[in-house]
Formats: structure tokens, sequence, C-alpha cells
DNA sequence: AGAATTATTATGTACATACATAAAATCATT
DNA sequence: AATGATTTTATGTATGTACATAATAATTCT
């Protein structure tokens, strides 16, 4: 009668998910509490909690204190994906990654830019467009407006070698933005830069940071068709 | 000379992230050692770790046995995405929610499909086309193949009430997956579904899941044209 | 009966301690 | 100097205990 030893987190952790997959613990179940478990597993209840809170996390469990934790009867999947800099994304797949800086204005933004950003209309703004290769052909094209009254230092900046995207990183933390991800006709501008039709379909990446209570940045990134953002669930 | 007492993991997060973004923690940096930060902050190492680790989660942080922690040359950001039902989806923005069965069949995969889903080409599946409304307007196209040989009981159902996507959670649990966003041109079919016009640019989402080492199903979602894909970061 | 109060209970977390583990740094050996 | 063995060190985690917190259940009061 040799007890199977669930003596670490993780090992824990495989054995809640084993019986959540094998309908042992069936959606909607209350499953037996930290101290009941950790008496069976024969572990200390700390370990037990550190296995289900990471499976709650993952969202297969639901927990709620006095409650109990049951298994969740609709598992949202939760896919992560990175938001790595454009260049790290093309060099991870053995490319060569090129930079092109098209256009660097310091100008006043349309009403959609500024109402997002919140700034007053009538203050001028970096505006930036540019373009990034991957072994020389069109990958993306980067549209970007820079709150200059929350990041000042960026009009002593050129663009021609770095991109908004990797200076920004280095030079201005924000705390929170939001990201939106969607299929949009490829403008003029757009086809003539990435080469292809007009009106092509092309995936696109709107991102907004704050840092604090005031706007950093806002940018749209607009893929050469046939681009797909791929993730593990 | 009252110290400002960091007595919870939470509390040691915020003034950790404060630093970060302050720059008294520069990007490279080492900081200072769990013990020496559970001194400085007049708490337990073990609540240092916890909030670290937290920070270290989201990318902000690198950490590394003996090397110690470094803040993060450039970090990554992670949107999380919950993939939920569409259903709720719908719901949840106060939308009334509708389901069109447009075809089931069971029929031979083609070889995209059989390769994806690793079975013979000669395998009948069950080949489902539906209709996701919001508010009586078309919202999104779902395509689905299921591996009957995975999921045999699928073949009974008839799904003109519920869609695969809700009958598959309920039914067909898996262990792992893979999801991908692109943008497409609507096909003919799709055009006509969402009341489209051809070749305008569509939101999909493909996605793949597996049951240990066999395939369950492959799912392709074409959102009608406009949608957006939003999380916080 | 209905409302307010109190007890109960499962999760959540803090702490001190101990040991495990990986990787860097040092030392010994050739 | 290059190689290999050893020590050191910072993170990683397991444990027992204690208490906090939230939500439910039970109880008391009106």
């Amino acid at each position: 009668m040799n007890r199977p030893a669930f003596r670490n987190w993780q090992t824990v952790q495989e054995e809640v998910l084993r019986r959540i997959h094998a309908r042992e613990w069936k959606p909607g179940d209350l499953i037996p509490n930290e101290a009941d478990l950790a008496e069976e597993f024969g572990c200390a209840r700390a370990t037990v909690n550190r296995a289900l809170r990471t499976v709650a996390e993952s969202g297969l469990l639901d927990r709620r204190r006095k409650a109990g934790t049951r298994v969740a009867l609709q598992p949202v999947a939760k896919a992560t994906i990175d938001i790595s800099l454009i260049r790290q994304e093309i060099e991870a797949r053995g490319q060569k990654y090129g930079y092109q800086l098209i256009s660097r204005r310091l100008q006043e933004p349309p009403a959609q830019v500024s109402g997002a950003l919140q700034v007053p209309m009538t203050t001028r703004m970096l505006h930036l467009s540019a373009l990034h290769l991957a072994n020389d052909a069109p990958y993306a094209v980067e549209d970007r407006w820079i709150n200059t009254a929350t990041v000042p230092t960026a009009v002593n900046e050129g663009f021609e070698t770095i991109s908004g995207n990797e200076w920004l990183l280095a030079n201005a933390p924000y705390t929170h933005g939001e990201i939106a991800f969607s299929a949009a006709a490829a403008t003029k501008e757009e086809a003539r830069l990435l080469g292809c039709p007009l009106h092509a379909a092309v995936f696109v990446i709107d991102r907004l940071t704050w840092d604090h209570a005031v706007s950093v940045t806002k940018v749209r990134l607009t893929f050469a068709p046939g681009h797909q953002l791929r993730t593990a669930l």
C-alpha cells in the first residue's frame, strides 16, 4: 500500500488536473477542502494551496472563501500573448530585421487621437510613421503618436535608426494600457508601404499606454497580409 | 522615524513596481536579494518572494537562482485574452444571442484539416457550419471539424440548438491547444452569411485542441467586419 | 416570521525555519 | 592556462503554526 506521495506543488497540481480531466471531479463539483487534500496527499496545506491557486489562475477552478473550491462550469480559456518588440519577433524566427523611418512630424493630432490620449486638440504631438522589414520584405507599418507633454525628450530623438517601439520601451515607462486586435482593409499608404493590393485584408494591433494618469503613446501596427498571431492555449 | 511597514505581499509588490517605474531600479539593474529586502521591508522572506515572483510572472523582472533578480531590460508585455463562449461574449454586452445551424455533415476532411488533426484522410469527421448572432445581426461564422474518433458521442448530437463551441466545452475536455489570430478576406459563403461584401476584411480566430495525444476539434471563427478583440495590458 | 447578531468554516496569507537546487565563483589539479 | 571538483549563494519550495477575511450557517432577538 504505497501511497503515491504528492510532495511538491507541481505534482499536486498535476494530480488535480488529472482528476478534473478524468472527470473524477466534474464541472460544478465541490472538491475536498485544502486540509483534507493535504492529508490525502501527505503534504502541507500550503502546498495544496499553492497548487490549487495556480490551477484557479488558469481558469479551471473557482475558489471562494468559505464556499470552497469547485471545478469551473465553463472554463474560460486564457490565451497569453507575449507582445515583444517587432525586432525580437523577427530575429527570433532567424530572419534579418530592417527598419525604415517614413516620416517624423510635430503636428496637431486628429480629434480621434487627441481624444484617445486625452490631450487638448491644439497640442502638437510627435507623429511617427515607420516600416519594419523581415529579410528586406515589408513586415509591418508602425503609425505612432507620442504625447510630448509626457515624454518631452522624444522630440530630441530622430528615430532614423531606432523605432518608436524600442525607444519608448527604454525611455518611457508605462503603468498600464490597452491593446486591441482587429482586421482592416489596407489604406492606400499602407498598401504602398507593404507592397500589397489596396484594401487587402491586414491584421492590425492598436495599443494605447498610460503612465498613471497621463497618456504616453498610441500606436497602430499594420501587418503585411498573411500575418498570424499565434499562441499556445 | 516610522518605517512604512510593507507587511503583506501586495504592498511589497506595489513598492517594487513603484521603484521600477520611478527608475530607482533601472532596466538591467540587479536588485537586492530577498533576505535584504525582507529586512528592509520588515517582513518575512516568503512575503518578498511571493511579491517578486508575481512581478516576474508579469515580465518586469528576471529571476535566476544564484544570479539574483534584475529588472527586465525589455519587459515583454503580456496580454491575457479570455476566450469565452461567444454566447457569453454577446450576453456580457447586453445583447441578445442568437444561433443558427447552417450545415451538419459527416464527411471526409480536406487534406489541410486531416493533416492538422492528424487523422487519416479517409476518416469521416463531423463538419459543422453555424452562425452566431447578436441582436439578430450576424456576429460570427463558425466552421468546425470534430474528430469523431475522439468524441464519438458528437454524432448523436444534432447541434440545431446548441453550438459546437458550447457542446464540446461540456462534453469533450481538452488538455492543450493552439490559437491563432489573423485577418482574411471574406469568402463568398462568409460574405453571404455575415451580410458583408465579398473580400471584406474580417477578423479570424483559428483554434485547434487536443486531448493528450489525440486531436479533438479544429474551429475557425470568422467575425463580421469591424470586430475587435481587446484587452487590458 | 423576519431581521439582526453571532458562530462556523474554507480560503488567504504571514512567518520562521529548514532544506533543495541551480549557477556562479573559487580552488585544486593537471 | 585549461580543466575539473568544490564551495558559496540566491532563489525555490516544503512545513507547522497562527491569524485574517469573507461568506455561509446558525442563533437570538424583536
